[in-house]
DNA sequence: CCGTAAACGAGACGGTACGTCCAGTCTTATT
DNA sequence: AATAAGACTGGACGTACCGTCTCGTTTACGG
């Protein structure tokens, strides 16, 4: 019943009052379901993950903190959630190009990770995730494997319009792809211009 | 007086008894180090970062916790230095070939993120040390520059080859070396295998 | 509607099934009564009552929260209408000698006391029934007063019998006789044996 | 190291800031103890124990909660003690008559029943102790064991004197004696008089 | 060899948050 | 109607660890 990182892109919410929420499953939701992830981002965004706590979510959303442990095991599966509710998808990009693709998909990465919180939010979510073996596990699934199918989709493309060689290994060139920026904004701290997509884009396609 | 995330490269320990250690600039060190730094990899090993507590590495240690807080600021610290102490850096492969050189530093960097305990610390404690803003600049400095200057000392090696372009971006190079290693580890989790350094280097060499 | 401490002597119970049970006098009862007060009393031979919890009954007698609720007003109105129900009374005896009824009637008095669960509730039940002023008395009123009139009237025929002093203070008698049994088993903590009957009476007939 | 309900008559209080307090044993005790048990007693007046909260003590005695659970296991030990050092026990009285003793015993016992907070907390607290088996024998004998053998001394002093009976149970009496006074403030709720120590020793020397 | 300064051990303490429990109320659906 | 189902607020629980503090003791160096 209660889910620990069971996510749910759930678009059905602020719904007329006294109204039992469900999903499009008819499962039932949390009453106050919206505001509560509300807080968690704003929460985020103000403090980042680690000043964030369940307490002050709940009084953020004007929630009681049972209210949040019936439905949440703790603040990674509500930070879970909530980033995977809010965190840009978009479609997968089509430019006719596979450097023009590969830039489009780069500059929704960047996005993702230096616009909104989630970026700064990310390796402490990950490594509190990583607490438990399943914790991460769950968070992949809901948060990565559509996002990164996407991408792989058109890695593929790029494959058969022999802009890559038809042997490409896909699954690394997604961990090069995304872990470029991902090390940048988080490890090494090199600062990230408007240009890193085009540049990591050239160096993979080897054409720098 | 109290260190930060002053990372120092020690070598001095494990003085005989009842002599004050010191740095090689005559400053004073705790006087216990060894086995402090000792309880934080054997907790680190054994529960992970987040389970480890500053409480803890002080019973680990046969010492007061008071005389943590007299020495280093906090686990962040704690954590960086043990880790800066003890992860393997080598010296900069010469195998000949650009592409030996480049597989031979990626064995040690994966090596590094699977075979120990930080790989698995580090996002947690990135997370950690983001929370200061000096915090995550000091461990960069302390943990990264050096490794990472041997490996662009490398690759403009391998440009003066010809084995890469000339124009190679070395920063973004370097950031997409070991980025598809700590992404892949971290984020996507794809399995670790052991043809990985080979395999990252054909990519990135364009020769894949 | 909602009795707080509103005790009934209640002998309809275990009716045939789907028809309401009424009081005598008519009045609606709850549908399950004799489940939930024997769920009372399980849970207090079994947990004691500072361990016994309102959900725990209504989980034990299969039956709503709120439904316990909907007739009492919360634990010790329960409480007090399940030992009311179920403690023993008995008539009032009649040995012929004003020594062998008191005896007889502090057997029954030690028993309750030792015997059920009801001797090692009281204190706790009375401290929360205490809370409200009204609470207390309603009590006393359902559960002592007729047992209480009981033994006056004994002791009134011992007076008369010349067994006791024609200005012996009633209720002071009540009062001494009771609160022996009463405080050694709760108080004082002195092991109640089989003979305390014959030694109280004894004592109070002041012929120890 | 915690006391349960190790209860001291420690009047060695209020010490000179920043001296640690201690016992008359050296045993270290809390920093600011005159404080706290004010608090409970001062919480007992106002609220009765059922109201009485350990968060509410801490609050009142400007003490953080985890203080009071370092020195105390809980609610019932700090009542315990709080009591156990405010409860006026006296010196055994020595009138000259036995009835005279035992009234003027039953007149402190009548005082702190009645006028203090004591003895509307006593049900409820000692409901709480008996939760664990060993939390109540420790109250007694902390509390009781003292005031008890008082009046057993006075007891035999009138056995002694021939006002009672050579074979007189001298636990039943006393049992007797203050079950009296307990019975009727607790449980039958007749209205405590000024002559009721006088009627009490009446009833018990069998001269009423 | 002894006095001084520091490091250290011991542990109480305030503070923040944790995650849990139960009370008691409420809405909605069912019987 | 009375019940069932169960979400929800509210309040307290007892715990964990943090980082700071005082106080007394040890340690090792420098005169």
């Amino acid at each position: 019943m209660r889910r620990d990182v069971a996510l749910h892109c759930d678009i059905l919410r602020n719904m007329p009052q006294h109204s039992i929420p469900k999903d499009e499953h008819g499962a039932r939701r949390p009453r106050h379901e919206g505001r509560i992830l509300d807080a968690v981002i704003d929460g985020l965004v103000e403090d980042g993950y680690q000043q964030l706590t369940v307490e002050g979510v709940a009084v953020r959303a004007g929630v009681h903190k049972a209210t949040l442990y019936r439905w949440w095991t703790g603040k990674p599966a509500l930070v879970a959630e909530a980033l995977a509710q809010r965190m840009d998808t978009g479609p997968v990009p089509d430019t006719g190009t596979t450097r023009g693709d590969l830039i489009a998909w780069l500059r929704v990465t960047v996005a993702n990770y230096t616009g909104t919180q989630a970026g700064v939010a990310m390796p402490a979510l990950i490594g509190d995730l990583a607490v438990t073996s399943h914790g991460l596990q769950a968070f992949r699934e809901a948060f990565l494997t559509e996002r990164r199918a996407g991408c792989a989709q058109l890695v593929r493309r790029g494959m058969a319009r022999g802009d890559l060689p038809v042997d490409t290994d896909v699954d690394l060139f997604l961990d090069a792809l995304a872990g470029a920026v991902f090390y940048r904004q988080l490890v090494s701290g090199v600062p990230i211009t408007a240009d890193l997509p085009e540049r990591i884009a050239d160096l993979l396609l080897g054409s720098a």
